[in-house]
Order: C-alpha cells, then sequence, then structure tokens
DNA sequence: AACCACATGTAAGCAGTTACATGATTTT
DNA sequence: AAAATCATGTAACTGCTTACATGTGGTT
C-alpha cells in the first residue's frame, strides 16, 4: 500500500484536488495513513503522466486555481491490482513505546509526563474518530463503519490501560523515589 | 526515533552483533520497530565511523565470525540526545484497515477472509507478546513491562472487536448477499 | 537434495520528508 | 500587524527496502 494505492481509492469516490485529498485523509483515515503535500502533488503530477488519472483547471475568484483529478479506466485498473494483492503486513513506528521501553534511563517525573503526553494525545485521536463516527454528512458504507468500529475499539483500550497505568504511578511508583 | 537510536538504545543493555539486534527487535520490540539487515549491517558501520560504537571481532568455530559493538561514551551522549527530545508522533501504515475502508469494492467472500486473516495474525502477535510477558529469563525493568502491557491491552482489543465483527458477518452479513 | 540457521555485507532504487517559494484572502 | 486558510509546486535529502553475493554446518 503506498500513496498511489489510497488516492486512486478516494478518488474512485469522488474527484478531488491533491489539497482535498490531503484533507479527505487526515479526516478519514487517521492512524491508516499520512501524506504530506511533498508526497501528494508530485505522485498525482507522475500518476496522471501514466494515464492513471486525469487533470481539470478549476478557476476559482479570490483562491488559487484547483486541480481537480478523476480516475480514468487505467487508473480503475491499478486500483483493483492493488486490492486483489496480498494484504500487506502493517508497519508502525510507535516513539511512545519505545520511551516507555527505555524508560529506565529517564527520571520518573520525565517518564509520567510522557505517559500524560500519550494519554492526552490517544483521548484527542478517540473524540476524532467518534465524532466521525456520529456524522451523518459522511455516509459511509457498512465497511467504513466497520474500519471505524474496528480503530475506535483499540484507541479506547489503548486509553483505558494509559489511565491504569497513570492512576498506579501516581498512587505506588512516585513514592519509591520520593523516599 | 531512526534505527541508530533504538540501536544504541539495545546496546546500552549489551554488546552485540547486527545478527543479533535484528533478533533482539524482533522479540522484543515486535509492533514498535522493523530493521531489516539491509538497514542495521550500513547503520552499524557508519555508526563505528563517528565513534558512537567500537567493534570487536569473535572469532567462531563452524560459524562466521561475529562483530560484537559495543556502544562508547560518544554513542550514549547520542542516545541522551534522543530520549531528551520530544516525542515523535506515532506513525502507522495499516494496509488491513485500508482494506476494511474500501471494502465496498470487493465481495464479502473477500471482505471475510480479510477479517479472518488479520484476526488469525492478531491472535498470533498477542500469543507472542503474553509469552514474553510470562518469560522470566528477560529480566524485564517495571519500564519494559508497562510497555508490554499497554502493547497486549491494545493488541487484546483488536482480537475481541475482530471476533465480533466476524461473527456478526457470518449471521447477518451473509444472508444479505446469499439471499 | 533441499532448506534453514548462522553471519555480514553491497548496490540500486524508492517512497517519502523537510524546507523552501509563491501569493491572494480571511480571520484574529 | 500577524497568522491562518486556500492552493500548488520543487529540490535536496534520508531512511529504508529489495535483491544479490558469500559460505559453513545442521536439519528434514
Amino acid at each position: 500500500m503506498k500513496g498511489q494505492d489510497v488516492i486512486l481509492g478516494v478518488l474512485l469516490e469522488a474527484p478531488m484536488s491533491g489539497y482535498d485529498i490531503k484533507h479527505y485523509f487526515e479526516k478519514h483515515f487517521p492512524d491508516m495513513f499520512v501524506a504530506s503535500f511533498g508526497t501528494i502533488y508530485p505522485t498525482l503530477n507522475r500518476m496522471e503522466k501514466e494515464g492513471l488519472i486525469e487533470k481539470e483547471i478549476v478557476l476559482q475568484e479570490g483562491k488559487p486555481n484547483k486541480n481537480i483529478y478523476h480516475i480514468t479506466e487505467i487508473g480503475k485498473e491499478a486500483f483493483h491490482a492493488y486490492i486483489q494483492s496480498p494484504i500487506e503486513p502493517k508497519t508502525i513506528k510507535y516513539d511512545f513505546m519505545m520511551r516507555l521501553v527505555f524508560g529506565r534511563y529517564v527520571s520518573q517525573q520525565q517518564l509520567l509526563e510522557w505517559l500524560k503526553q500519550e494519554l492526552h494525545q490517544l483521548k484527542e485521536d478517540l473524540v476524532k474518530l467518534r465524532s466521525q463516527d456520529e456524522d451523518p454528512c459522511d455516509c459511509y458504507c457498512d465497511c467504513q463503519k466497520l474500519a471505524l468500529r474496528f480503530g475506535i475499539a483499540i484507541q479506547q483500550a489503548g486509553v483505558t490501560e494509559l489511565e491504569n497505568i497513570i492512576d498506579e504511578f501516581e498512587n505506588f511508583g512516585q513514592k519509591e523515589t520520593a523516599f
């Protein structure tokens, strides 16, 4: 799964600009895929050259022009090649987890700060996912609801466990260093 | 967090070869960090040149020689620079989740297969984590136990939710297409 | 006979990031 | 006056992957 595959997937739903695509990613695929403009724009240009997508320049007043891309037949074929390929194993780079593993090399205060920081982040993400789940504007198909539900379950578990860990830490852990 | 930082972290615990480091990663950091030999060996060579680590060649009989690396003072400083830098946001590339989102473009059979496949994978990973948690040979510090506990909680939630989803799918979902 | 574990390494390539450049409009 | 939103793009770089090369000894 690379940028191209995900871009084709969203263009299958509706024609969009690179700018739109990035915001679509951020809204609908948090914790699934990240892409910066530096990836999206060059990828779109390459895809257009290869005939996977076609550009339509939309003139706007007071705003820069938009390049609206729509998927071609060749693009649809490329998407189906992806969707029928074997699922790639997930890859995670979870710095917070690494910090935990290396926790013995920092102070208890530092560790607690990290825990609280991560909890804050997880909670924020969870709120986003839930609001998306309840939003009737995004007319999700059942599959998208499934993905959302799966994501929420995992996120919720992370929040709960972190809360427990922080609780224990504040009630027992800190004392060990304090005395 | 890049390869170098994690390598320094494990060398802080014990001197190791590149081969050992990879296996250490796989055992202790599943779902946190992945690195292939193609990353590890060149990184180790670069780090040696920069004076972060030092090599000791251990001759072995019947086996190839080993390059055992140990961390230097400069290496320890580099590790502390990492551990005191702000935590990087986690990055995930979760193909399975993407497939779910794009699920409407495939058959119900395909979707169910994906769900079962992912459940199998998650369960396998969970078993690994649990066996590590119970293994007294790896004398973990409290922080490592915390990391493990956090990882297990998330993994367990994924397994449970997927099982529910598959259950519902087999009892209701399939009928819609079958009749 | 084939394959896996042990052990290290190189070369080519790729996907993606960061930082920069441009520039109007709207909000704080 | 400053910052954010809208909108696209390039150039330099980096971190990593894939595939290959090499070779012994033990297992199936």
